[in-house]
DNA sequence: GTCTATAGGCTGATAGAC
DNA sequence: GTCTATCAGCCTATAGAC
């Protein structure tokens, strides 16, 4: 780490590290660690070669910086939402907004993100592990409290998050190759869903699926499927 | 394409084309296309590099071998589902299991078609996109089909089918990680959850998110989630 | 079918001039 | 801070012996 600062704004003469990380951001998220070579990295952001080593000590260590980014903004948006005293639906709703935010705001988050789970999660240490479970107790923590006030049902938090966590990440992540395809006439689909719809498509089923049902049992259809209790 | 049967069984003499396509399957799924080199897979599967080329006429064939497997699983499964007749709710639980069943059996499809996904989908040609879009094609059937019996409210296919398959595939693709970093206890859960759980928690989501409002209107909470209709 | 040897290119990192 | 030159290593593909 040559800079003094970490997340800094560029001063004059150092605008290559900002540039680096921009363009070293988008490739990781198109073609994965080893499929973005430090060339093309820093062709894109129109830098030598040697300025990644420069400014970032090497290749795993921009990844690694990209990956703090990433979680960082993820973490700080949370933190709103966890200290916000609303109704447990509400707050679910709010956890898929903030979610929707950083994934407007960093569009290559979700991939990269992706990726390294895919990858087995080896450049992700304590801090950024950390962050991720953050994420993950929050969301339990929405879970316990409906369940508590009776809005939800008894849902296993870890199944909820991991349902919810997959369908953002997969509609963000894909949503390039998504719109590629539909452009080019390939998938039978007019046009790309808008993120809105999206985010208001998930809360609503999020809601609505995990509402309790209404204590005097009022005559909720049950269309052939078996509901069981788990475990 | 140098033998003349494609997804035939291995004869005397050529078992190491099957072992190649179990080594890079895996290898595939967890490092990626560039990330899973061709020395890697012949090493794994015992063979040698040659063989590769031999058999397959190159990496990229043998990766697009690979894809064309498990889609065309995946197609036969959701072939019964297509062609059952069973109210809505049902069927798209049968679509769950569907899905479920093909990434048992392919452990690492998930993960080879989401990073395919991720990467641009470029390796897809018409058979493999014409596979993904009978895959939508269904749940949007299904969904067509509730709306009319009057068993699921007017939700967008579109939307739908893509948070179902991002919260299954999500599940699928990241369990290796996922159970890694438990074992090591890096994630605040005590075990990974079995497949059958995380497939009931889906359906049942699925089933009460979709269900249609009772028609006279009971009273049916929202916490204040401001539920619009889309569009 | 299998293997060795080799070709030709790309990779990431760095020493050292400016 | 930036750039050039260069390193050693790895990549895929293939010709040709067996």
């Amino acid at each position: 780490m040559k800079s003094s600062r970490n997340a800094s704004g560029p001063r004059p003469g150092a605008a290559s590290r900002a540039t680096l990380l921009a363009a070293a951001t988008r490739l990781f998220a198109q073609y994965g660690y080893e499929g973005a070579s430090v060339e093309r990295i820093a062709s894109r952001a129109k830098v030598n070669r040697a300025m990644v080593s420069y400014h970032f000590g090497g290749k795993q260590k921009l990844y690694r910086a990209i990956l703090r980014r990433g979680l960082e903004a993820l973490e700080q948006r949370l933190a709103v939402v966890r200290s916000c005293a609303n109704p447990a639906p509400r707050r679910l709703a709010q956890f898929v907004e903030a979610f929707a935010a950083v994934a407007t705001e960093q569009v290559s988050f979700p991939a990269i993100m992706l990726r390294e789970v895919l990858s087995g999660g080896h450049h992700l240490d304590g801090i950024l592990l950390s962050h991720m479970a953050a994420a993950f107790g929050l969301v339990r923590e929405i879970i316990e409290q409906g369940v508590r006030e009776r809005s939800f049902r008894a849902v296993d938090p870890v199944l909820t998050h991991l349902g919810l966590i997959g369908s953002l990440v997969f509609y963000f992540a894909s949503a390039p190759t998504r719109s590629r395809l539909i452009s080019e006439g390939k998938l039978a689909v007019r046009s790309e869903p808008p993120i809105g719809d999206y985010v208001r498509h998930i809360q609503e089923l999020m809601t609505l699926g995990l509402t309790a049902p209404a204590l005097n049992p009022s005559p909720r259809r049950n269309h052939g499927l078996k509901v069981s209790r788990r475990r």
